[in-house]
DNA sequence: TTGAATACCAAGCGCTTGCTTGGTAGCGTT
DNA sequence: AACGCTACCAAGCAAGCGCTTGGTATTCAA
């Protein structure tokens, strides 16, 4: 049983998400989903991602898992602190999972592309729930809660600055690239709906590809 | 002098912002920045930029213009409405800007390059402040108010897919291009500096430009 | 000289906010 | 049976919020 799951855990683009979270909960690096808090971190990844963090009230959050506003603070120090523990977990998340994408990748140009479509899943499908936080709620956070989200965001964008790099993509430094992929990116949240049968995913990510990759 | 003036006018890239804003304000399109309305909304416009919108409280921009919050509303209903004011305005200006800057650039690689520099000008420099109010507080803005400003901004947009479109950008149909490029550039807003010794306006246009523009 | 319009003050209302406090029900351990 | 721990409720506080009301000083046209 342990050796299937390494097997799987090898060939991690082959597990699902519940797969993948299960994994990183046994390891400790993710709060259990189930638990009271992990119920309420998950309920607050949808509503600050729908509504944003200052229009979500405390009150909101609670009757989202049926227990009363006070009760919140048993298991949070304050809204602030929800929303960093948030940012943090929806981090470790996205790495895991696009680290896996990117290692099933075999070129540097699939790679590249693995890396696109894992940021894009993670904001439109149900994949990530809460990412486009981390980007659009990053003024809302504290100087201190900012830098320990900073620490786990590093590791991250360390993916990507490797796969821009090996896939020599135009336009300068891939510092810059990035940065400018990531607002690319992240704002599809407000404007691209996968339900609407109009473009897909992948096919969003080969416009993407198509404008940041080299072209030949 | 006035014939002068017209000459310039003429040749509008070499307008100075504050030149550009007194004539729309002498058609009637902006309100005069030297009124008590026009003071609160550049106010509004830095401090919605600064803080965000609803981190900025009335209270707030009251005492940036040096009145008692209560007074605000003999000139406005409510803090939303300053909002969708700013926002039209500022949408105005944008586009009257864009729209000079890429009627003086000759072929339609040089118009793409001019939206690019406008619209990073616009987010950067002083020249319209505000400008990134736009893609980060629309979800603050009413149903209602959201499509008054629409109807301005398909005008910008505009100008924005003839140049895309023009200039033969890869990445598909232009409206999916400029999504992906108005997610690139707003997002410059929370990591590029004017003032550090690093990029300039110019050379991040370059970067941007790279990227999205055709390969030859 | 009067009257209307503009721009603002002074005071505060009603509501919502994040958060606190004191207490309790359920549960597993000893 | 007694304990301690977790998870929660019930009630509400203090502060801050957008906004209202009634009144005043200034300006300018009639």
């Amino acid at each position: 049983m342990q050796e299937g799951a390494q097997v799987i855990a090898g060939v991690q683009g082959a597990m699902s998400p519940q797969q993948l979270i299960g994994a990183l909960v046994k390891k400790g690096e993710l709060t259990d989903p189930a638990s009271p808090r992990g119920r309420l971190l998950n309920a607050a990844a949808r509503l600050f991602e729908q509504k944003g963090f200052s229009r979500t009230t405390v009150r909101d959050l609670a009757a989202e898992v049926g227990i009363l506003s006070g009760s919140i603070f048993h298991h949070f120090s304050s809204k602030e602190q929800i929303l960093c523990e948030v940012m943090k977990e929806v981090t470790i998340f996205a790495s895991a999972r696009m680290r896996s994408a990117v290692e099933q990748a075999a070129s540097p140009q699939e790679k590249l592309r693995a890396c696109i479509q894992s940021e894009l899943e993670a904001i439109h499908e149900r994949a990530v729930p809460g990412f486009s936080i981390l980007v659009m709620e990053w003024r809302s956070l504290s100087d201190k809660s900012q830098k320990e989200v900073l620490l786990l965001r590093d590791e991250y964008e360390q993916i990507w600055l490797d796969a821009i790099n090996s896939a020599h993509c135009p336009g300068g430094d891939a510092t810059v690239v990035r940065r400018l992929m990531v607002g690319a990116l992240s704002h599809t949240y407000s404007w691209f709906k996968v339900r609407e049968n109009g473009l897909t995913i992948p096919e969003l990510t080969d416009r993407a590809y198509q404008i940041f990759a080299p072209k030949i």
